[in-house]
DNA sequence: TATAAATTTGACTCAAGAGTCTAATTTTTG
DNA sequence: CAAAAATTAGACTCTTGAGTCAAATTTATA
């Protein structure tokens, strides 16, 4: 009887793993050799599947690319509900999310695609607003610090472009295997960041 | 009798500057829509041209992007010989170099790309290649500064990553047209740049 | 003006890859 | 076990866009 609610509800379970494993993997394949570069028969290869499988999960490649992209964009969200208005000034505030941040970017295959171009008209627009609406939060911030005499005066939104890049740019160069662990980075990044904009 | 000589070289250099056209005007597709979202066609009608006309000046579609990141190197290494070893400390030196490259960035249509992953074999190693001289020299110069204290002690390549994710990201949000003119994102990045390193 | 070189065009070919269809197989549940 | 749902596979279609070709036109040179 219990089974009656429970069985279904391990069906969809299981199917949404199994789609948020095929995202991931994709999310992979994408950081790794670009959207384009990608092709659907190959991330399926990858989870040792067939294309049509991978159908079966998702509608098309590009709401692949777009939940991604909304993936990243929810983690960093729950990131700044989670952190925000934990610390007295605005510069410890920032440091505090930061650091959550680049360890987010390093842990478990999360990545900051680029590629918005590839999406269409609405999700497109969506994407965007997402990360509009983050980087706000983040302006509002450092603009809290700015205030609060803990931040240097200056343009926020070009303060808040400076740092954003290096968590832009992790893509490019971080590789889970190398030299550089996340805690690591995100020790160093912080500093740097801290006392770039230091009032 | 002049003429000889100079007709021929009239040509070429005609040549020379059509062809440069059209990949500033490619690079410019690039950088707005994505390589793999911009068609040849539609490049060559931003210039007035058709697409068999492109293929007069380039051998390839990714012979245009390969010369569009060669491009932003060659400024790049252009721009360093000039202003290497210009001052005595370390953090001067990268900080004269780090806001000439922000000029450069924001100066006609130079910009850097990311999509490597589509040049293929030799081009892509080149290019990649050509990137890390550059990174190494640029971490040279932290090295140094880290040696005359006049930058904090630390991983060097991992400081030159977290700001040349700043140059990369211009990319993604810089418009011409914008609030920000490049003089300006070049003294405040380069401030933020310096202080976030300074010993 | 005549010949050769430079430049452009529109119509074509061709490959890659996204997405679909049909049918088979496996798993769940009553 | 039987019926329904879930899941998988291989072969197919169709679009997009890169690159080519043969021919036309313009420009330079003798």
């Amino acid at each position: 009887m219990s089974a009656q609610i429970k069985e279904p509800f391990d069906r969809k379970k299981q199917h949404g793993n199994k789609r948020l494993a095929v995202i991931r993997a994709a999310g992979e394949a994408f950081r790794r050799r670009g959207y384009h570069n990608s092709s659907m028969t190959e991330i399926a290869q990858t989870l040792g599947l067939t294309k049509t499988a991978l159908y079966y999960y998702v509608k098309s490649k590009e709401e692949i690319l777009y939940e991604c992209h909304i993936m990243v964009y929810d983690a960093f969200d729950e990131c700044l509900l989670e952190h925000m208005a934990a610390a007295e000034t605005g510069l410890n505030e920032l440091s505090i999310i930061f650091s959550e941040l680049v360890k987010l970017l390093t842990r478990d295959g999360l990545s900051l695609l680029t590629d918005v171009s590839s999406l269409s008209g609405e999700s497109q627009k969506d994407v965007l607003s997402r990360r509009g609406v983050i980087e706000a939060r983040v302006t509002n911030i450092v603009e809290r610090g700015m205030a609060d005499g803990s931040i240097r005066k200056g343009d926020a939104q070009l303060t808040v472009f400076f740092f954003m890049g290096a968590l832009n740019w992790l893509n490019a160069w971080y590789a889970p295997e190398g030299r550089l662990d996340g805690d690591m980075i995100a020790a160093e990044f912080t500093a740097q960041m801290r006392a770039g904009i230091a009032g």
